[in-house]
RNA sequence: GCCGAUGUAGCUCAGUGGUAGAGCACUUCCUUGGUAAGGAAGGGGUCAUGGGUUCAACUCCCAUCAUUGGCUCCA
């Protein structure tokens, strides 16, 4: 008999040779019939897996990341067995579940490809494999035999893999006539697997290296049950609507023209109110933390980008020089704003008094992205980020960096982004030639940036490698309302700027010091957030944020005269209110500014026209009543406070 | 940058080897209508661009550009 103790700290005897299926059994018959995979002693299994000796178990359903993870990887081997079928020859990379579903690396051989056209037919093949119940079996294989079994089908990217791995460690799993190499768990067997679909297609470099050979990625996605792709399917119709490239054309908020150039966003009237509320409201935050607003030209010599570090590490990658009609002078399209603000710390001399000392601007940058990487908003060549550098004596860093978390947090709470993690970007250990600077200054600043994340309470991932290169950064990743997850604000401790320019501040010893350098940026791009908030609000944004507040429809014709002064009158109070004295019925008026999200509609006709008054409807929820012009101006102004209110 | 897809009116999209169509939007007229689409008429397109094949190309082929799904990259 042997221990296995669940997750609540109980502990039952079972028979040495227990599966994670039979204890789930043991429990009861409908959580066996849902369980998936299960952790065996921190370790994932199948449930299907014999356990011999003592374990902590955990078993996971559907609903959960383990069980998703096993049910998408056993639908891996499953799409991959379809394409064995249905493209004989094929050659297999990698399989694995991802956050949403899984994909299969596969090479077709010379002259195949799979095209929009195939999935169904996959799909097809899939659900007739899954039907026959094919047990997935494990076996533990040595490495010979792993070679040899993949050698003797030409499996070279198999073979490859193998090569990496540590004899005594390898399993196969073998479903139908699909035999993958793999750590597992997997499904018992692959009648689980009740509806699939192939969502696209695409190509990807063998083992992510862009020297190698490009493999078609084929993703998919199966489910448990019918309902839950339909339900899935619904969700990517939503993010379709959601698409901050068709919202923003719709409510004509940007656009991009062939004539200016890929990836230069052009900011519509609608989407410059947008976004010059969202800057004011930032400054304003700004100012309360002791920022100063300073402005510095687009392009700047590009010495002061060698002097950066920037130009050796991106400037064959970047947009080129500008040449002067002098010869020799070379100036960069800014990528970067710190060089420039350094250049103004370095325009006086500083005091430990006078420190911290905060730049910000919003600066707009111009970096060569590559053409396949453009994308919406969300990528461009040419944005704004809301930038702010702060100079600080090293004993105020870790404050200092507290203070601008505060200000993140700020924002997204006042913005509704209630769902978001912060991620430790730490540099790779075994990988120093990668950064510049010192590894004294490199462990002081990702001790602050620890210390002051685990000070404010924050839960944190911590990702080794990622650091920027010149110093370790904490980024911010919010959920938007349909559960994607987007990266925005980030704030970076950086060493190496001031050592490079040089920058100085007199000590209480009166003695020279270096000051540290943060660079944040709580929106991340201007660009970016605004797209993030589309796809956040679908479009109906806070009423702060609204191009419009309100549009004022007549009844008809007759009532435009007295539309246009209550548009005046609340033009006057502030209030963002145009007149729809088209020639139509009110029916169509409401429909037309409904689905421009116009937040207020304010009805007119012989009635409020006698009582000086508006009928109100609000966008999505419909009649509010009457108010009178001044009542409701005092009604929009006090939502705006409301919305804006801080704690 | 790489692999795949796409590019037709302001927008969303049909379409064919014999030089183009719908709905919405726009203009004009009729209608003056009370909470999500009133009616009629009209204007609008070098079918992304440049080559090639063909008697004939928007359609087939090639290249370029742009967009797009991924990959790689992201100061």
């Amino acid at each position: 008999m042997i221990n296995i103790t669940f997750p609540d700290g109980h502990a039952r005897e079972y028979e040495a040779g227990v599966t994670g299926f039979d204890i789930a059994q043991s429990i009861s018959p409908r959580l066996a019939k849902e369980v998936l995979s299960v952790t065996v002693n921190g370790n994932l299994w199948d449930i299907a897996r014999p356990i011999t000796e003592d374990a902590s178990i955990m078993l996971h359903k559907w609903e959960t990341e383990e069980g998703k993870h096993a049910f998408w990887h056993s639908s891996a081997h499953l799409l991959a067995e379809a394409l064995q079928e249905l493209y004989p020859g094929v050659k297999f990379g990698i399989g694995p579940a991802i956050e949403n579903g899984f994909y299969y690396d596969v090479d077709l051989g010379e002259g195949r490809q799979i095209t929009d056209a195939d999935f169904e037919t996959i799909e097809q093949k899939m659900l007739e494999l899954a039907s026959q119940k094919n047990e997935y079996k494990r076996s533990e294989v040595s490495k010979k035999q792993a070679i040899d079994y993949f050698g003797g089908i030409n499996e070279e990217y198999k073979v490859e893999l193998i090569n990496e791995l540590e004899d005594g460690t390898i399993s196969f799993y073998k479903q139908g006539s699909f035999t993958d190499l793999c750590r597992g768990p997997h499904l018992p067997n692959t009648e689980f697997i009740k509806a699939a679909k192939v969502l696209s297609v695409a190509g990807a470099y063998w083992r992510g290296d862009e020297k190698r050979k490009q493999l078609t990625r084929v993703y998919g996605i199966t489910f448990p049950k019918q309902t839950l792709l339909d339900e899935y399917l619904v969700l990517l119709e939503e993010a379709k609507k959601r698409d901050h490239r068709k919202i923003g054309k719709e409510l004509e908020l940007f656009t991009f023209s062939q004539n200016v150039g890929s990836g230069l966003p052009l900011w519509l009237p609608k989407g410059a109110m947008l976004r010059e509320k969202l800057e004011n409201f930032l400054k304003k935050v700004q100012k309360k933390y002791g920022y100063e607003q300073v402005i510095t030209p687009h392009i700047g010599s590009k010495s002061l980008y060698v002097t950066s570090g920037h130009y050796e590490k991106y400037g064959k990658d970047s947009f080129q020089p500008i040449l002067t009609p002098q010869k020799g002078e070379e100036f960069l399209l800014k990528p970067m704003n710190c060089p420039h603000h350094c250049e103004i710390y370095k325009s006086k001399p500083h005091s430990y008094k006078d420190l911290p000392v905060r730049y910000a601007e919003f600066g707009t940058v111009y970096r060569y992205e590559q053409s396949g990487e453009l994308h919406g908003l969300t990528r461009v060549r040419g944005f704004t980020q809301d930038d702010a550098h702060l100079f600080c004596r090293p004993d105020q860093l870790k404050e200092e960096f507290k203070k601008v978390i505060d200000i993140v947090l700020y924002i997204f709470k006042t913005l509704k982004f209630e769902d978001f993690t912060a991620q430790i970007s730490l540099r790779d250990p075994n990988n120093h030639e990668k950064y510049i600077g010192s590894d004294e200054n490199w462990e002081k600043a990702e001790q602050a940036i620890i210390e002051a994340t685990q000070e404010k309470g924050m839960n944190c991932v911590v990702e080794t490698g990622e650091a920027a290169f010149y110093g370790p950064k904490l980024d911010f990743m919010v959920k938007d309302a349909i559960g994607r997850k987007w990266q925005l604000g980030t704030i970076q401790v950086d060493y190496n700027l001031p050592e490079r320019f040089d920058l100085e501040y007199m000590g209480s010893d009166n003695q020279k010091h270096r000051p540290v350098m943060i660079h944040r940026a709580p929106f991340g791009s201007m660009e970016r957030f605004v797209a993030v908030l589309i796809e956040h609000t679908a479009g109906k944004f806070p009423l702060w944020l609204s191009p419009d507040h309100a549009v004022i429809l007549p009844i008809s014709d007759k009532f435009n005269e007295y539309a246009k002064t209550v548009c005046s009158f609340l033009n006057n109070s502030d209030i963002r209110t145009f007149v729809d004295d088209r020639n139509e019925k009110i029916g169509k008026k409401i429909r037309d500014n409904e689905l421009k999200r116009i937040p207020y509609l304010l009805i007119v006709g012989e009635k409020e026209a006698e009582s000086g008054t508006v009928s109100v409807r609000k966008q999505g929820e419909g009649d509010r009543g009457a108010m009178t012009q001044d009542d409701f101006a005092r009604f929009i102004e006090s939502e705006i406070e409301e919305e804006l209110k801080e704690n």
